[in-house]
DNA sequence: ACAATAACTAAGCGGTTGCTTAGATTTAAC
DNA sequence: GTTAAATCTAAGCAACCGCTTAGTTATTGT
């Protein structure tokens, strides 16, 4: 009937994704999504809708990507040193070469405004919830503590890995490690 | 010889450097900044050279603004709790009401990329540097430890601190009050 | 072979970006 | 009062933004 599509569309989000996931979303422009996925603009409007459908479809690719390590944390039984691994994993995560990118999620939550990308805020922190909910898991595995002071401890975790997201920017593989360590030293 | 001026620069910085705080400094444009800062784009130009120029002064701003904490810790003999302290004064001086606004520094080292603004990139790690060596100061008051343990333990903080950055924008009060004690529990 | 349909290319839409320029206006020295 | 210099306003620059449209090309069923 008509004719084939030149492009994977699996593939041009892979793409797309190590883009957002470098620059964040406001500063990659449809003209450089256009260069990277290798497709016309057109193309893009047609797959995706929009930008904030690329960034969207990014976001799922990267969950299902982060799934490889989130996985191990939801099947672990180790309690607090489960999430310890899961910090380093992430940091092996997110590396590209020797450089450290951070969390898309985190990247991107640091960046737009809720006011003005409300879908794109509210895919972000179910994200983050779904973490720190299996941080809740974990902690529970150890002791019967107090609930209240359970949540406080994922909270402060939650803190950790956010700052970490920055951190890795800023810091050597070798000091990360060691706030790696330090944060986990007396849970 | 000339006319006078018809603003205070101080003043009308003061402005700009708010609006950078709220909005991160590539989503605030010129335009923004005239209307925040009540003068021409003209003038702007003609007292802060371009918009880096304008952020450049910003951060001084900031650094001033927040010497009202940072002496604080400069002076403090407390150790690990005179860094406490100044995470706590922090989160007072990081909040405009009911809401945290997070820091201008970190809120913009999130943001921006050392390469296309490598001026303003420079600022900011001199800006961080600076606190980190407060925190080296006030930890080597409580004991004599390794030094290398040390900085291993300012780099934690200094995580945290990042972290509750991105925190203050998503916890509630009590919440970032819980996760500072946490951090503070065992050093 | 031909018509129908979807995917392609490329030009261009209105709006915004950081920054500049032209020209009127205000000040101050003489 | 005249002149020179600094400051003001407002229009406008090229480049970019997200997105669309017009027109061509490829693939299919009949």
């Amino acid at each position: 009937m008509a004719r084939k599509k030149q492009y994977n569309e699996a593939e041009v989000i892979e793409k797309a994704m190590r883009l957002f996931w470098r620059n964040g979303y406001e500063s990659t422009s449809v003209r450089m999504l256009e260069k990277e996925m290798g497709i016309n603009q057109f193309s893009i409007y047609a797959s995706f809708k929009n930008k904030e459908g690329v960034f969207l479809e990014s976001i799922k690719l990267y969950n299902a990507k982060i799934k490889s390590i989130t996985n191990i944390l939801e099947n672990s039984t180790n309690g607090v040193e489960g999430i310890k691994d899961y910090f380093l994993d992430f940091l092996d995560f997110s590396r590209e070469g020797a450089i450290f990118k951070g969390c898309l999620v985190t990247n991107t939550v640091n960046e737009i405004k809720e006011d003005t990308n409300p879908v794109i805020m509210a895919a972000l922190k179910r994200f983050s919830l779904n973490i720190r909910k299996l941080f809740v898991r974990n902690l529970k595995q150890d002791d019967q503590r107090d609930v209240k002071e359970i949540e406080a401890q994922a909270d402060y975790l939650m803190n950790a890995l956010l700052g970490l997201s920055i951190s890795s920017k800023v810091f050597s593989e070798e000091e990360l490690k060691g706030i790696i360590n330090i944060t986990f030293l007396h849970l």
